[in-house]
DNA sequence: CCCCAACTTTTCAGAGACTCCAATGATCAA
DNA sequence: TTGATCATTGGAGTCTCTGAAAAGTTGGGG
């Protein structure tokens, strides 16, 4: 391995640069601090901000690396006898428990939200994301299941599951934005998870079950 | 009423605009005209294109007004005894079954979902939309069962609602971009919302039943 | 120890979306 | 006809993002 002296470098600018960015988005807002003020509080030109984040808004999602594999990952580690909804509400509700960041569940993460909510680009980002976790989780579903490419069931399991996701993060987003603290929308979001299992179908709990054996 | 001249000529150039920015978005694709080849097309100056959209996405989505209030309507007017998420697949299955271009069942709406599919920024304005019709439908419900605010229902119920029409629309979307035939799409999308019916839960689909008098 | 090749960063130039403002000209109401 | 309203326009300017070329840095081979 040995990595050499320009590989940590280059890690490093790439983190301070991040670094510094989500700083001036938290305390100044999206669309008033531009790309040149970062550069500038990174001192760094322009040119390099862009070598290292694609676009503005990768900038402030930086953070969230690693989201688009959560459900699928979830569904991969599924128990025996434990159907892919299953797994994917038992870990929420663990994170929801635990009231883990990994959700939301944090101080400061009123502020995040705030951010993303007035800023059109960022919500249409964060939609954007959305749409690659239910996409992978698809493909998880097909690899898992084995469909054929004309069943259409995964792509509709799929949908069920990122539904329960994406309600649960919504309504997690929309209570801290109005000012609750995590304990608090803990509970509350716990209930919500009851009654979303309850609107789920029998063939939805049960699709994809790991074999026992 | 007696609409006056000069009500009739903005009426006017902003149909003109719309029609010759649509064309040539179909024609070259979004990314490669301008809003300033817009202009001169439509024999107008940059700014006034600004003055009836505000911005380039606008422009593009002009011919789809209506849609956010769809799902919405369709709860409005569904008939006695019949629920909310009943109200709707009658509805999608009768546009579906009549092939009508209001679903995208129709010739040249491959063009349409290609531009838009080479367009992040057009994508993310789609989903953008799919938020408002979802927000709408949640309104709507609140207003016709007269839930309180602290209820997660109608919450819950818009989620499952916008599944059936979103994964609907978005499955015409990809068949009609592989250059399936409208026919032919419209007989593989009534069985796909069987198939979703067959998802539901109980409970939602009696959820908002309208009293048989 | 030095030099070369590869890579990173910077500088420079520019396209294009979008905003603000002041000026112009057409329409309207009286 | 006159004065007010409002669509339209041109121009200057900001900001995101792209591309190319120049300048600087680093690692390895002689």
């Amino acid at each position: 391995m040995a990595e050499g002296l320009r590989e940590r470098k280059k890690r490093e600018t790439r983190q301070r640069i991040s670094d510094i960015a989500t700083g001036l988005f938290l305390e100044h807002g999206f669309v008033t601090v531009t790309m040149a003020d970062v550069a500038d509080a990174a001192d760094v030109s322009v040119n390099t901000v862009y070598n290292y984040f694609p676009s503005k808004e990768d900038l402030f999602f930086d953070r969230s690396a690693g989201i688009v594999e959560r459900l699928g990952r979830w569904v991969r580690g599924r128990g025996p006898g434990e159907s892919a909804v299953a797994a994917v509400l038992r870990e929420l509700r663990a994170e929801v428990e635990a009231v883990s960041p990994h959700v939301g569940l944090m101080l400061g993460y009123d502020r995040f939200m705030s951010v993303i909510h007035e800023a059109p680009a960022l919500r249409s980002r964060l939609w954007s994301i959305q749409q690659e976790i239910q996409d992978n989780l698809e493909k998880v579903l097909r690899e898992e299941t084995g469909a054929p490419a004309d069943d259409s069931a995964p792509t509709l399991i799929a949908g069920q599951i990122n539904w329960v996701h994406q309600t649960t993060m919504a309504v997690i987003g929309r209570r801290m934005l109005a000012g609750h603290n995590p304990d608090e929308v803990s509970r509350e979001v716990l209930l919500l998870l009851d009654d979303m299992e309850g609107l789920l179908s029998d063939t939805v709990l049960n699709y994809a079950v790991r074999p026992s054996a």
